[in-house]
DNA sequence: TATGAATGAGAGTTCATTCAT
DNA sequence: TATGAATGAACTCTCATTCAT
């Protein structure tokens, strides 16, 4: 059994050297020298660059799908907690691994064969975490929109913007952006919260406890 | 004299085959190819691979920001005319030159230097032409938005979000999205419009015309 | 189109190191510095290594066989004459080509894919060259063999054997050599020449004019 | 102590794979695999790949010398019956030892500094086991031939071939092709047997007892 | 305008080998 | 005895680029 640590070091720096000079931009030199290892030491635990972008990615997507699916649970019933919830836990993540979000957002295109097909799958299902509630909040008749998977599209990508443009060192706090964020996705399903309900939704507890290592962003 | 002719020529090749690659994984033989030219003849047009990426970005946003200051002023005074039109600007562009704005939305940090600088300052006017009509609907009143600005980066990450997901041979059509997209920016800076209001909106002359060949999209 | 300058140059040299490293233990800096050129000038010419080695392979097989039905049929008719025609085509050959032949009889399994199958259709070829003689001479009752392949085998081996461990500068004399092989040959096929008859054998012309420069040794 | 079957183990998987892929082709981790073992647990029991190979060369060019000259002994006194006997022992170890005569004949010439010295050594005396037989057929006034050494190689050079085309799926039964090779070996030093004289050499006792089991083919 | 020929640097990957355990 | 972890050197091959023509 390859060493978990390794492993996970290696994974570290591929993340950072995606996200800062994407996959084709990054040689695996560079990531050796970021994790303090040589060159081949790399191929020890890695066939190759695809399989270790393929296991980034997979963790990473796997990881969000399972905790978004708790998140949501554990927000209760109501269809409009429930998709709070949702959007808040995307917030979250995207801010708080941007590095991780950027690799998932641009270079996951970059896997090839199996590997994309699989990931392309996960995508499907990150996709219906948010994408499941904001169809029950429609058949419940408490969204409005003619189409819910296009109004998911617009959510997440509002969310996923965050990956480019956000950076901890700028003028914005999460705070600000989450509560920002959530209205906007309450109004895209036609939902105007008033001012107390919107701070009640921002007060749930959303969970990201747990999440590994080399997923997280560095501080 | 260099020939637009071959310039054009090379220019659709690059955005095509840095959109389908992206810039580090697209060399400059598949250019060539794709240009049905020797390698050595792209050299005669342009000095370098970067060059030909800056060439190609910044000819396509300084096309954007003018046009569409055009589109916003053809729009009339009234500030939900103007907000409606640079919206539907935006989503027709994205979805009607897939390919350059797959290049300008992901490629464009691969610029370096002066290239680099010269391109951040287009896309700050080029978010400005929404922004500037979001900012004075905040100042007139008529939009509830905290942060503009903010509101700005999620309406524009609704459109931007079309050059990943959006195939002409999809199932939605340019005009649902066009409808549902202006529907959800209205909603984000808090304007509800009742149907005939937005069918209004929609009915709005929005121009495309003179687009430059390499920009738009092959068919 | 690619200069056969060039591609000569390039073969010559891919000749002279796989005969000396094999084809797995000569490197392509070797092959290059070889001819004088840098590593990624081969690549201009030869797509990889395998097809440099079987462009060498095809050619120098192609060559022998043409020119060996060459050699044969101005042997005249009498089967006698063509059989120490070819036996001696074969011994000059291996003499004269001691590098190329090194890499026809020990690297050609080397080859893989469609390059692999076409070579062994070329092998079939040219041991049919030596194999159709003796074959007739068989079927005429002048030779006496049980296995008319067998016996092909046979007298090819002893003339392959020279790549082995033929040098110029031994003490044999590519005469002495030609005379006692086609001697062995002869007596394998079951006949006893008299001196007088294999002094006349011996003086058939055979030619190996205009042989490629690639194939023939450096001298 | 180091376990005479643990190296066993790794000879037997270095023949193999030497024999499939070649000496620069096979790779230290292709002979651990085969042997079932982990990549450093090759170098317990050799300190580098040239030195199993040679190991390997070496152990059985020595069982080779010794028994051939036990061989030739029993074979009685009479020179033809010393000939007929060390053709057949050659024959049988080319048909019953593929994979390591491959690699006797094929990689032999990878070896470095004194091991390749120390080989041809024995090669040479290889060479003798038939060729002593050879001089002395021709001393004895029993063969006629100019050149004993070049006749020894002609001798050998059709044993060897079958290394290169003999599979123990073909058509030709080791009987026949021992029966032809000894009556072609006959015939190339100028015996001419009856067919009763060829029958009488082939029943002549040969052994092949205790052969190496990292020499000898796997079945 | 355009190309063929060439190059140095660097890509991903594999190699034989080492060493602490 | 055997392994996991690591390394430096070398591998084949591709890159962006140049330059004479």
């Amino acid at each position: 059994m390859r060493s978990t640590n390794g492993r996970n070091n290696i994974l570290r720096s591929a993340r950072d050297t995606f996200a800062t000079k994407g996959f084709d931009g990054a040689s695996i030199r560079d990531i050796a020298q970021a994790a303090g290892l040589s060159l081949s030491a790399l191929y020890y635990y890695f066939p190759s660059k695809q399989d270790a972008l393929y296991e980034l990615v997979h963790t990473a997507y796997s990881w969000y799908i399972e905790h978004g699916q708790t998140v949501i649970s554990e927000a209760g019933d109501d269809v409009l907690d429930r998709f709070a919830a949702s959007v808040r836990y995307l917030v979250r993540y995207r801010i708080e691994n941007v590095s991780v979000s950027t690799v998932l957002l641009r270079d996951t295109e970059r896997l090839e064969g199996e590997n994309a097909a699989a990931v392309k799958t996960l995508q499907r299902q990150a996709r219906a975490v948010l994408g499941d509630v904001i169809a029950a909040g429609v058949d419940a008749g408490r969204f409005t929109v003619d189409d819910p998977q296009l109004a998911t599209r617009a959510v997440l990508s509002i969310c996923n913007s965050l990956s480019i443009w956000y950076r901890p060192t700028g003028e914005l706090t999460p705070e600000q952006i989450e509560r920002d964020f959530t209205l906007y996705a309450l109004r895209i399903v036609g939902v105007e919260p008033d001012p107390e309900e919107l701070d009640r939704l921002l007060e749930l507890p959303i969970s990201q406890a747990g999440i590994l290592d080399f997923i997280s962003d560095p501080q």
